[in-house]
DNA sequence: CCTATTAAACCTGTACTACAGGTTTTAAAA
DNA sequence: TTTTAAAACCTGTAGTACAGGTTTAATAGG
């Protein structure tokens, strides 16, 4: 049987301290992705407070992706996702509070990292994957729309074949902003022979993981970030 | 005179169209940190919704730290800030879907990169900063609780000196599960020599940053993680 | 006893009203 | 012009109502 019970709310800040309480609520009863939260009338009448409040605490709890909401259901426990680091990342480049060559510095980072760490750690699947995202990228090399997707992929999967999800999570979160910014890269490369070297480069690193060399993985991340982050500034982006 | 209008959702998702809504609104209206939207009943009238609608978006992007809200106030733009991404890590800890030895190795990749990039671009005021905390660690010995909170601004001063807030935003989110795990690394450690020995780490550290030297300021971040994740291992934490 | 169907109970999403108390703007006074 | 006071504006919380989705319980059939 469940125990969720949690105790009333004192103090000011009713709908900030009930984000808190049904945060606790989820740490000390031990509760995983899919477990359900009690219902909004039964956290109201526990914290004491209006249903308006616990509805606006459950909202802010979902925007955070710690719990998701739907029409019927009660609030269940969420799986990791990136979405809200994801508008965190968006909104600062948005406000001029971050600018792409920064986010770029950071993937640079973060993913010679992952693609050392997927080289060495990399199931049989993880490779088929990472290598069917770098030869999709040759094939469709005229449709960029097609190429991007695949390149975002194929980034994705490395961080996913690092087994760290922190990594997943915030290569992930950039996705969004790439998206914004890849087609400029893409055009500002002089011509097809660039554009095929990277493409190449993506076939090559996708290569030493599947062979599990974690320094060429490494090696050809840092040269395919250092090719990208000159292609945007010829374009004058950064 | 602002022109913060916005046009009327369509569709099912009456929360969620609003919190992309009034995402757009800051996008197109270029809306900097600081700049206020337009009030609820504004905002209810012209995306045609209810305010109890509007206030549950409004909630959304606040968790998401993209508005600020109090009362009496109308909703402002808000600045970068970690504590939802935050409170996206502490809940991947807490659910079981992120380990402490994938925090530290993602500190690793990151801090290393902070130190070498600090080394680069450190204002005096900065160097002082780092080297004040640096200092203040082996003062306070004695104070478990004070080595930790100058550990961490240590660490998260040397991620601002990097002048990359990226890397700032993710160092400071880590800050908050840090603060659960640090005492056991502190404890695990063998004797008070070695505690010392990390306290000269962090001395040498600072100097690195502060003689403007990229290489040894990585290589100490670097071995410092080492020891740290040592320290956890022994402690059966990891 | 087990399974399938149906009804009831439960629950969330949205809208609306009301008002206390905080904030900003306007208007009046000095 | 500056200060002060009033008015207008605005958010925070509580509560009611109801449509429509979901889960559970009860019922019927095998």
């Amino acid at each position: 049987m469940e125990n969720n019970s949690a105790q009333h709310l004192t103090g000011a800040d009713f709908v900030g301290g009930a984000v808190t309480a049904i945060a606790r609520l989820i740490r000390e009863n031990d509760l995983k992705p899919g477990d359900r939260l009690p219902a909004e009338a039964k956290l109201s009448k526990d914290l004491q407070v209006s249903r308006t409040v616990i509805r606006e605490a459950l909202r802010s709890l979902a925007a955070l992706r710690l719990v998701e909401l739907g029409a019927g259901k009660r609030p269940t426990v969420a799986e990791l996702d990136d979405a809200s680091f994801s508008m965190t990342i968006e909104h600062g480049v948005v406000t001029d509070q971050i600018d792409i060559q920064q986010i770029y510095d950071a993937r640079r980072t973060i993913e010679a990292r992952t693609a050392a760490l997927a080289a060495l750690r990399r199931t049989e699947g993880e490779v088929r994957a990472i290598l069917s995202h770098a030869k999709a990228m040759a094939e469709n090399f005229d449709n960029s729309d097609e190429v991007m997707e695949h390149d975002l992929a194929f980034h994705l999967a490395i961080a996913k074949a690092s087994k760290n999800p922190v990594f997943a999570l915030i290569i992930g979160a950039f996705q969004g902003v790439t998206r914004q910014t890849w087609p400029i890269g893409w055009k500002s490369r002089a011509n097809d022979d660039e554009r095929r070297a990277m493409n190449a480069l993506h076939l090559d690193l996708a290569q030493a993981i599947a062979a599990g060399d974690p320094q060429s993985a490494a090696d050809l991340m840092n040269r395919h970030f250092d090719q990208s982050i000159k292609a945007l500034l010829n374009a004058g982006l950064i």
